[in-house]
Formats: C-alpha cells, structure tokens, sequence
RNA sequence: GCCGCUGUGGUGGAAUGGUAGACACGACAGAUUCAAAAUCUGUUGCUGGUAACAGCGUCUCGGUUCGAGUCCGAGCAGCGGCACCA
C-alpha cells in the first residue's frame, strides 16, 4: 500500500499547476472576476508562521472561488523599502538594495513549496525603479491638484548622532544608538492634505459593511470628528487675544484658566524676551513625539502672568499658562480648562493650586468636585448651576448645543466641525524609500521635477558607516539643474514614507507592468479588491491611508471613481504565537532559546527553562517556528491545515508542536482511507443513504465555513465526516463517492493531497479546476428532532419528536417524562414555553 | 493616558438568547505486537456516587429574561493601535 509522502506528491502537484497555468490571472468577460488580496511582506528574509496563516487564508479563498466559477486574481509582491534595510547596512556593512533582493529572493524559495495560487507573474517589490518612478509621478499629480504641501512638523532629535530618529528607535526617551536624551524639533516637511478627505472617509465608512465593525469603529475614533465652539479671549494687556476650540463650551462658567501649547505663537514670542518661558519650552522639547509619552509623561505648566477676559463677564479674569499637554497642531493650539469635568484639567489645577469650578451636578447628588472629576457621559441628564444659557436640567450634549446657539446669537463664538486627523507627513530622512521629485532652487524656490526625468533613482554609491540620510551628503547626487530655469539647484533628499508604497500596491497589481501607475481598462476590470486579508495591526493607519490614496488617485486619473473604496470586504486575522523558553545570565538577564533547542522544559544540558505563555513570534524573543522546518517535516499540507484548524482565524493562534503532529496524522490518516476505500468494490450497502446524507450535510457545512471565514469551523466538520466517512458500513459506491467528496472539501486547505486523491479515484484533469460540489438540499431535511426538556432553565430530559407535531402534544409528551416528573415533585407548571424544533422550558 | 478587542475543561477551541464543552490535543484504559512505533476501540469539565443521578461550572460583581458563554452596567486581567516599525 502507497505511504503519504508529502516530500513526493507536493512538488508533482505545484509543476502540474504551474504547467497548466491554474493561477494566472488575465482579463476575460467571460467568468465574474474575484479579487483577493494579503497584505503583502516586508521582505525579511525569512517567513514566518504569520505568513503561512494570512497566505493561507487567502489561498483558501482563492481556490474556493475558481472553484466556484470565478476569473481569480491572487497576486504578490513586496513591500521593500524600509529601515531594517538601513538598519543592516549599518550593522554589517552591505547595501540596501542587495540586502533586500536577496532577501526576497530568499523568501521566495520559502513561499514556492506552500503551493500557494499565487500569480507570481505579478511580482514587483516597491523598491523597483519601475515601481517607485510610477509613485513619483502619482506625487506631482497630486501636488497639481493641491494635495501636497509643505509645513513645520516635529521630529524626534537624537543630539549626539545629529539625525531624525523613528518612533521605534526612541526607548525611554533616549536615542537607541547614542544613547542621548532625545529632544523634539521643527523640521520642515512634506505632507499630503488627506484632512480635506476626513469627512468623505468617515461617511465612507458607512457603505463597508464587509469590513469588521471593530476597524470601522477605530477609523470612525481616529478621524474623530466633532462639534465644538470656537472663540476669543480678550487679553487684559491688549495683546493678540486667544483664540480656543472646545468641545465643551457648556462649561465655560467652570474655566479656571486658559492654556496654550508650548509651541503656540504667544508662547514663542515671551520666550523670546523671558529666559524662564525659554527655558520651560525647552523642557517641553524634551523626549519624543508620540502621543503616549506625550499623555502619559508628566503634566507640566508655567504660568505667563498674563490674564484674559471671561467672554461673559468681563471683570472675571483668567490666568494664561502655558502646558506641555496642548497640542499645536489640534484645534488652535489654545483652550480653556474646566477641571470640575476633565480628569487632565482637574489634576493639573490640584497641582499648581488653581480654582475648581463646579458647572454641574448628577441630579441625585451636589457633592462637589475633589480629587476625581465629574464626567458623566453626554447623554446623561444633569443639573446645572446657574447656566449663562439658562439650562436647568439638561443633557450635556443639549447643553453644548445650546452653549454653541447662544454664544453665535450673542456673537462672540462660533459653532465648529473639527477633526482630530492631521495631514500625513510623509517626508522621511532616510536612504532607503521613495525619493521625493522635488527641486530646490536658488531663485524659483521648490520645484517640481519633469515627469520625463522620472524615476529619480535612488544612488548605488552610498555609505553608512555614520549616522544620518546618505542622500544628504551625496553632493553629485544632490547637484541638479532647476528643471524651471536650468540654474544650478538641490535635489530633495527627503525620501516617502513606506506607508505610501503600500497605499497603491493593490491597484498596481491590476497591471504591474504598465509605464503609467495604473491601466484605466486593466483598473476599471480588476478593482476593487473583493477580498482583503492581513493583520489587524493595520487597522488605522494602512488602510486609511489607502482610502485615501484610492481618493487621490481618481482625482489625478488613476482609478475610477468606483475604486474610492478600494477593498469591498476586509478580513484581520490574529497572529501566530509561541511559548517563550527563558533562562537568566548571571546578572539576572533574561536569555532566550529557540523552540528546537527545548524537550520537555529542559535543554540540551538539563538546566530547565521558565515558559512564558503565549506571545507573539519575534525573533527577539526567539519564540519563532520556522515554516521550513515544519514542510522538511511533514509537508505544506500539514502546515496550511494546522494554521487553519484550532483558531479562528480573526484570533490569534498558539503554534503547538503537538498539534501540528495531529495535523500530519490526520492527512496520513486521510490517505490511507483514500488508499483503501479506492480499492473496494462496488455495490450498495446498509448505511449508503445515511452517508450520503452526511455527505451534504458536510457539503453545506464546509461551504458554509469557507464563505463566512469560519475555516476552524470547517475544519471541525471535516474531522467530524471524516469520521462518518471512515466508520459508515455502506457500499463501495457510495463510500466512493463520499471520500472523493471529503478531498474535494478539503482542497482549498490540503490542496496537494487532494489532487493526489483525485487521480486516485480517476478524476478528470486537476481538481483545482473542477467545480465545486453541490449540497441537494432534499438530502439536508430532518423529520424528527430532539428537544430538550428544561424545568426552571435547567436541563432534565429529551424527547424525539417529529418536526412538524403540534405544541400540545409535545407539552403532553414533556410533561410524561421521568426526568421532567421527578423535578416537578408535584409541583404544577406556571407555564410552558415550546419553541419550536429547539427546546421546552416549563416553569414552576 | 486615549481608542479598539479578548477572557469557556489539563490545552486549542465549539455553541442564530434555547441541551455549555462540538472537533482536536493531552491523559488514562484496552486491542494489535515477541516488543515498540504506527493504527484501532473506549473513557475523560469539577465534586459526590458502583450506577441511576444530584450539586457546581463560561474572568469578577450586579442587572434584564421563562431561559445568559451570548444582551446591559461596573470592575479585573491580557492583547492590538496611538500618526517616523512594517
């Protein structure tokens, strides 16, 4: 009898497919098309157990659909620019662009064996001039149509290496080479203006409804919008007055002071003649830009000595403090405090001894603010004291409309839409992305490259043995004529950020070998990606940025109008994790070991190791399981089927080396019934009609599974027929029919192993290829079913009725059962609930 | 800190508001074997009981309901994101 020998069969299958050209896509009106898409790699050099989920989940749903009748493109490329790029080049002296293309090269030859239906004949990585060039002139597009300007930005400062440094490369507030305290500073930089979109990418929201609600939520929070009052202190000394935006101005009479960001104007112009305010602003500098150390970091004020008028009474005056918690670059950089309702403000005024002003009470209580303030949500009516809008009791969301009506009829505010999302800065100072294709000149100022001196090719000749952007020190690199007057001029040495690179892959793969970004008729064909997959990770940022970009590219003629929404169904899935094997050095510093080197808690030498649960694998940590190892071992198969089989694929999954030896036995399993039931004769047998009612069920079941992303829950059903399958006494005919059905339904996740079952059993061609099967829904009706029987919620008995008898006989028969009368001891039933094919509850 | 999510046996997990624990791992027992591996069969939430059965049980505390793992409120813990990691 033939053994399952992955190492055999899954090479013979993927040339077969290659050979009959299964996966690749192109253009025909003949078939619907489908569209499915990953988030494509960063190009590490290695895959990952992530990779063979996420690749695996798509696979699934790709095979399905051509399966289903559908003109399938699934395609793959790379996602190439990047720091670790830089971050090896530095650290073992090669180049960027070698580092990554062997690394792709690589990986490759790792995603090949999965037997993925990927058409790779759609490959391109984003570092490829042919790609990048196309980005460069989607940039200047969009600067022709307003969409790209230039502003101050912050950035975190490392003063030893005298360069930019990332978020990631801040740790605890110090530089991650140098070492030094990193200082925010201004930089000029380029941005693209998605805050013009912010209404139409939140009401776009709207139409996903395939997308999870949670990233929609999270979209809908990021982009933030909300209505607010926006007004003008009157400076008592006569100077500029302050201009605010809150979002609750119904509190006004609770101010106890006004704030304005360290960077706000009146800020910047006291400093200029006040060492102290200097001096606190630069204390402010201090640390990175992000928004958690910036709400998490220590609250800080100063306070400027100057006062402001209280709009409504004008012998009420207010002290200016400036605060490191105010951001210049939301609303106007300048609000007023209300610490009896905002926890940040109450804080800060307990700390520097500042007034707290009640504005309002919950109806059942009149305690008075102390250490926590009072923050009841909008809906919640409350009571007012003393409202310039004459309020009483009112909803805080009444109460901040009416403050607004009042204020804009006494004419000294006026009602405000703002949202929280910012321009995307996407300049970054570094080597390795997308150069920018922009001119600086003398005497024409920032200038446009010609879109026929595309691409502006990024240099070979570079160095990075010290720290900072190459670009910036490359004189014949940055040398250029102005392309308006010709006159000697310097190149921008700023290069994109990554994110842009994958804000237009999609649309790229629709005709990845055009000389323009897209193809109207290829774009118009392909678009929108019917099913997108990848990490939730990417919830806000990716896929924002990619609406918007969707946006911009119609605007400049690149995608229809149709494609605004670029993904009509999104899919995150959860990531692949590993115990952390952990030992101690001898000061007490964790050491890490690799999954391989441990048996039972123990290495190799017997010392034991601490296991941390479940964590997410990174190489750091070195809780990885490397995919090849796991094909050598058992095979694609086996790996695609574990990945898929105990989690749902929307949670994270716990690699096991115990579970993905279940999976091997499982497919080994399959074979050898495959194997054997090959051989049996034909003829009829005792279960034939109960097996092939199972095998509709199963039919449906899986169906049902594979379209609503429920893969664990297919699997699950699989096994469970499998099962019924192995142990049924029918005929050789029907058992015939049966297995190949079950290799059938597993095809989309056991691809290779069920082509080899299909030419077992003399299927035409490949089954990649053969349309899926059909669950008669004659097979799939039940006459009888059982029903619980609860008493008081709590289970005491079953009856097995037919499906359509009348609820007074089932009462009837409930009430006869033994279970059910010795509950009851004697009591009568109150009233009996019979829902109809699921359960009795009769209460007492 | 803010936004979002998750929490069920020894383990991964299943369950349109309707029998909690499907399916799988592990464990235990048996068959087969000279023996082992592989394979096959059975048992397996916890407690008590030979058993029938009973009590308890879905992070915690409340609530809605004939009925809650599921809905609502308040907590606790873990995870993801927070605009220069990708």
């Amino acid at each position: 009898m033939s053994t399952y020998t992955p190492s055999e069969i899954e090479p013979k299958w993927q040339d077969a497919w290659d050979a009959a050209e299964t996966f690749k896509a192109t253009r025909s009106d003949d078939k619907p098309k489908y569209y499915v898409l990953e988030m494509f790699p960063y190009p590490s050099g290695r895959i990952h157990m992530g990779h063979v989920r996420n690749y695996t989940m798509g696979d699934v749903i790709a095979r399905y659909k051509i399966s289903t009748g559908h003109n399938v493109l699934h395609p793959m490329g790379w996602d190439a620019f990047g720091m670790p790029a830089e971050n090896a080049a530095m650290a073992s002296g090669g180049h960027p662009k070698d580092w990554t293309y062997q690394n792709i090269e690589d990986m490759k030859a790792q995603m090949k064996p999965m037997g993925w239906s990927l058409d790779w004949n759609r490959e391109f990585a984003t570092c490829d001039p042919e790609y990048y060039g196309q980005q460069q002139a989607m940039f200047l597009d969009m600067w022709e149509k307003g969409l790209v300007y230039r502003k101050n930005a912050v950035v975190n400062w490392d003063p030893v290496d005298m360069t930019v440094l990332a978020n990631e490369q801040v740790i605890d507030g110090k530089g991650w080479r140098s070492g030094a305290d990193v200082e925010r500073r201004e930089l000029t930089q380029w941005f693209f203006k998605i805050s013009d979109y912010s209404e139409e990418l939140l009401d776009g929201l709207d139409g996903l409804e395939n997308w999870p609600a949670k990233v929609r939520l999270m979209q809908e929070n990021w982009i933030g919008k909300s209505r607010g009052l926006q007004f003008s202190f009157a400076r008592t000394d006569g100077g500029d007055p302050i201009e605010v935006y809150t979002t609750r101005p119904d509190t006004l009479n609770g101010a106890s002071f006004v704030g304005i960001s360290p960077d706000h104007p009146l800020a910047k112009e006291l400093a200029e003649n006040n060492p102290e305010v200097a001096a606190f602003r630069a204390e402010c500098a201090k640390g990175g830009t992000t928004a958690e150390e910036l709400e998490t970091g220590e609250k800080l004020g100063f306070d400027t000595g100057l006062t402001v008028q209280h709009p409504l009474n004008p012998d009420w005056h207010l002290p200016i403090w400036i605060a490191n918690f105010i951001l210049m670059d939301y609303g106007t950089g300048a609000i007023f405090a209300c610490p009896a309702h905002d926890q940040r403000d109450l804080d800060f005024c307990r700390k520097y001894d500042l007034p707290v002003i009640d504005t309002f009470f919950a109806l059942d209580d009149d305690t008075p603010v102390a250490i926590e303030a009072f923050v009841p949500p909008k809906d919640q009516v409350v009571r007012w004291v003393d409202h310039f809008a004459g309020l009483s009791e009112a909803t805080g969301q009444e109460a901040i409309d009416a403050t607004i009506d009042f204020a804009e009829k006494a004419g000294w505010g006026q009602g405000k839409t703002q949202f929280r999302l910012r321009d995307w800065g996407l300049s970054r100072q570094r080597y390795w992305g997308c150069p920018i294709p922009v001119v600086h000149c003398d005497s024409c100022g920032v200038v446009p490259e010609k879109k026929e001196n595309l691409p502006i090719r990024l240099p070979d000749d570079v160095s990075f043995d010290q720290p900072g952007n190459p670009l910036d020190r490359h004189d014949t690199w940055r040398q250029v004529q102005c392309p308006k007057c010709g006159n000697a001029a310097r190149r921008e040495t700023d290069t994109m950020d990554t994110f842009v690179d994958s804000s237009w892959y999609y649309a790229r793969f629709t005709a990845p070998w055009a000389d323009t970004p897209t193809v109207a008729e290829e774009a118009e064909y392909w678009m929108n990606v019917d099913q997108y997959i990848g990490g939730i990770e990417h919830a806000i940022l990716h896929l924002l940025y990619s609406r918007f970009f969707a946006r911009a590219m119609n605007v400049t003629g690149h995608l229809p109008a149709s494609a605004s929404e670029p993904f009509d169904a999104l899919f995150t899935q959860g990531m692949v994790t590993h115990e952390i094997y952990q030992t101690r050095d001898d000061q007490n510093r964790p050491v890490y070991h690799l999954p391989k080197d441990v048996t039972d808690g123990k290495l190799a030498d017997g010392s034991e190791v601490e296991i941390i649960p479940s964590a997410k694998m990174s190489k750091s940590k070195k809780n990885v399981v490397d995919p090849v190892n796991i094909i050598s071992a058992y095979g694609a198969d086996t790996a695609r089927w574990f990945v898929l089989s105990d989690s749902p694929p929307e949670r994270d999954v716990e690699w096991t080396a115990s579970g993905a030896d279940a999976a091997f036995k499982f497919l080994n399993r399959i074979h050898r019934m495959a194997t054997e039931i090959a051989a049996l004769d034909g003829g009829a047998g005792a279960d034939d009609e109960e097996l092939l009612r199972a095998m509709h069920k199963a039919i449906q079941d899986v169906t049902n599974g594979v379209e609503s992303f429920g893969f664990n829950a297919a699997i699950a059903k699989l096994y469970a027929y499998a099962n019924v399958v192995q142990k049924a006494k029918a005929g050789g005919d029907a058992k015939r029919q049966a297995m190949v059905t079950l290799a059938h339904l597993m095809s989309p996740f056991t691809p290779h192993l069920s082509e080899e079952i299909w030419q077992m059993f003399g299927g035409e061609g490949l089954i990649a290829n053969t349309p899926w099967p059909f669950a008669d829904e004659a097979m799939l009706v039940e006459d009888t079913v059982t029903l619980p029987i609860q008493v008081n919620g709590k289970r005491r008995s079953e009856i097995a009725v037919a499906k359509d008898l009348a609820k007074e006989e089932i009462e009837k028969l409930a009430l006869e059962q033994e279970g059910v009368v010795r509950a009851l001891d004697g009591a009568t039933p109150k009233k009996i609930i019979v829902v109809p094919g699921r359960i009795v509850n009769i209460v007492i």
